[in-house]
DNA sequence: TTGCGTGCAAAGGTTTTGCATGGCA
DNA sequence: TGCCATGCAAAACCTTTGCACGCAA
């Protein structure tokens, strides 16, 4: 499967470390792109997506569609599928993604599956909705 | 809130009405112009987009995102927010936006609520995954 | 040496915007 | 008549692609 990837880059590694060292929080090309050039590293944005893609594709990242026009956004998950227990949920009002650590998701997701033979991708899927501070205020 | 749709146009209500007719299917801007230039109704890229936005902000249509790169899908989903009681699945294999009715929807919404404190859009998301035909091929 | 990775620039696609004109009230 | 809506074209935006060069193995 994985015929991509055949060689081990310095940019690859670099990515690949940042998104690990920020672990919970996403980011988008664009702003991957400037945090390596705020470290006088350039990288190309072609290269960014391509290794984004690549690491989308072996489910180490993923990838999360916000907003009309706004950017993709990419977060470090890691190789093990045990971490994606939790929600994410995009507050409409703030902006921000949230993770929701639960149990009910699974929860969720076996009722999917058995009751409606959806198998969810719980990754990729994103709540949206409005969060605890926006709601009290 | 109301202050744009001051006016009723022929163009608004045709698309609306059109929308309505295919009420449970979704639309893609693009879909929809091109609906209308097969009945030799030619409506504008912009006039398209204006509309749709309005309705979206009336809460009468709802608008999703699938895939980076395709373009959004347009709903009508009426006045009443009685029929949001239905799960938005997108199958990443065949493509297809399926609605499963679910009670088990409103349970979790009520759970997000009350133990994360996160107060559910339903209608915005979708649910990422593979449907029951393409699981079985 | 082989062939993948990179960077740059250009292309591709969707959505938005500016502006003059047309239509609703 | 006063504004809003429309259409066209251009702009803005994110993302992908082509191609020559660089680098890993």
């Amino acid at each position: 499967m994985t015929e991509k990837g055949k060689y081990h880059t310095r940019h690859q590694a670099e990515i690949l470390q940042y998104l690990q060292s920020t672990r919970g929080m996403h980011h988008t090309a664009a702003q991957i792109k400037d945090h390596f050039a705020g470290e006088q590293k350039n990288i190309g944005t072609a290269t960014i997506y391509r290794q984004l893609e690549r690491m989308v594709e072996e489910g180490s990242v993923r990838r999360y569609l916000l907003e009309t026009g706004d950017s993709a956004c990419y977060e470090y998950v890691g190789e093990s599928p045990a971490c994606s227990n939790h929600f994410h949920c995009k507050c409409e009002q703030c902006g921000r993604l949230i993770h929701l650590d639960c149990d009910e998701l699974q929860e969720l997701q076996e009722h999917l599956l058995s009751h409606h033979g959806f198998q969810w991708n719980t990754g990729k899927t994103v709540f949206y909705g409005v969060c605890e501070q926006c709601r009290r205020t």
